[in-house]
DNA sequence: CGCTTTGTTGAAAT
DNA sequence: TATTTCAACAAAGC
């Protein structure tokens, strides 16, 4: 499940390879047409044509092709992954969408789960008013969390988890930042103290550049490149960890179900109040 | 077959 | 009315 950290060591990957290519135009298989847009086919390749792309970015956890004047948007939601070299005979039934570059150079969105969503925005500020501030930038701080969990009423994992909150946080690092900290991720947002905030807003930054430096965490199915997993799977305390010890109290960590979404916990070190 | 996964959407609740 | 929560959705593997 590509996060932050894995959105970021994609596009690392992707970057030096990217630079300076020209795109063509975008197509789509027969039989799918849903991964590409808004804007319609037509539209989006009447605006891509011939443009530069000029930089290779992440924001939140979308993978942005940065063209001449507007911009390319990726995200993998739970299987995508971007191929740059010509994909196996069997993954091409699982190639949603094909973004044509010069000289038979094509870059291949591959999503077997077919979540996967590749948009075109004309200004990049368009694509970045949609997401609250990125948590490794200078406008994540304790000062910042602290100002907006007091300010509102919302459980932290859910909080955490939304993207016009903060950027780029999905499961696994809400699960982890939070057993970090020691914060139950059912505790209110308003209810934290400033020793809570001030560990959780020194965890998030910790934990997700301690990921980037491992080239993520494959869990089930991310890898970037062609076959290359991330490893900070092993760094992992609680995430898929239900049933062992947890690493802080020896307390066997849980697993739950919190706003919908499976949640990991130590019921020792991560109190309800 | 039902459950799981993600983030968006629109409806419902507070 | 604004804020917050929830169910539905899209798709396929196990």
């Amino acid at each position: 499940m590509p996060e932050l950290p894995e959105v970021q060591t994609v596009v690392d990957y992707l970057r030096p390879e990217l630079l300076g290519e020209t795109v063509h135009k975008v197509s789509v298989p027969a039989n799918y047409k849903r991964a590409v847009g808004p804007p319609s086919l037509r539209t989006f390749n009447k605006c891509i044509a011939g443009q530069v792309i000029q930089d290779v970015r992440r924001r939140a956890k979308l993978i942005v092709l940065v063209l001449d004047k507007g911009c390319i948007s990726i995200h993998l939601r739970m299987t995508g992954r971007v191929l740059i070299n010509e994909p196996e005979q069997n993954d091409l039934r699982y190639i949603t969408a094909t973004i044509e570059l010069g000289a038979g150079h094509n870059i291949y969105f591959k999503d077997v789960r077919k979540f996967g969503r590749i948009k075109y925005h004309n200004h990049w500020s368009d694509l970045d008013a949609l997401y609250g501030p990125e948590p490794l930038s200078d406008r994540f701080s304790y000062r910042w969390l602290k100002d907006s969990c007091l300010s509102r009423d919302r459980m932290m994992k859910p909080l955490l988890l939304d993207q016009q909150f903060i950027a780029g946080l999905g499961n696994i690092y809400v699960d982890e930042a939070l057993w970090t900290a020691g914060i139950h991720p059912c505790r209110t947002s308003s209810s934290l103290t400033s020793d809570e905030l001030r560990k959780l807003a020194r965890a998030i930054p910790r934990i997700l550049r301690s990921s980037i430096r491992l080239n993520g965490t494959t869990f089930q199915s991310f890898y970037f490149g062609e076959e290359t997993p991330g490893r900070f799977a092993s760094q992992l305390k609680v995430f898929g960890k239900q049933g062992t010890a947890c690493k802080r109290c020896k307390t066997e960590i849980v697993k739950v179900r919190v706003a919908q979404r499976g949640t990991h916990l130590c019921p020792t070190c991560q109190h309800v109040n």
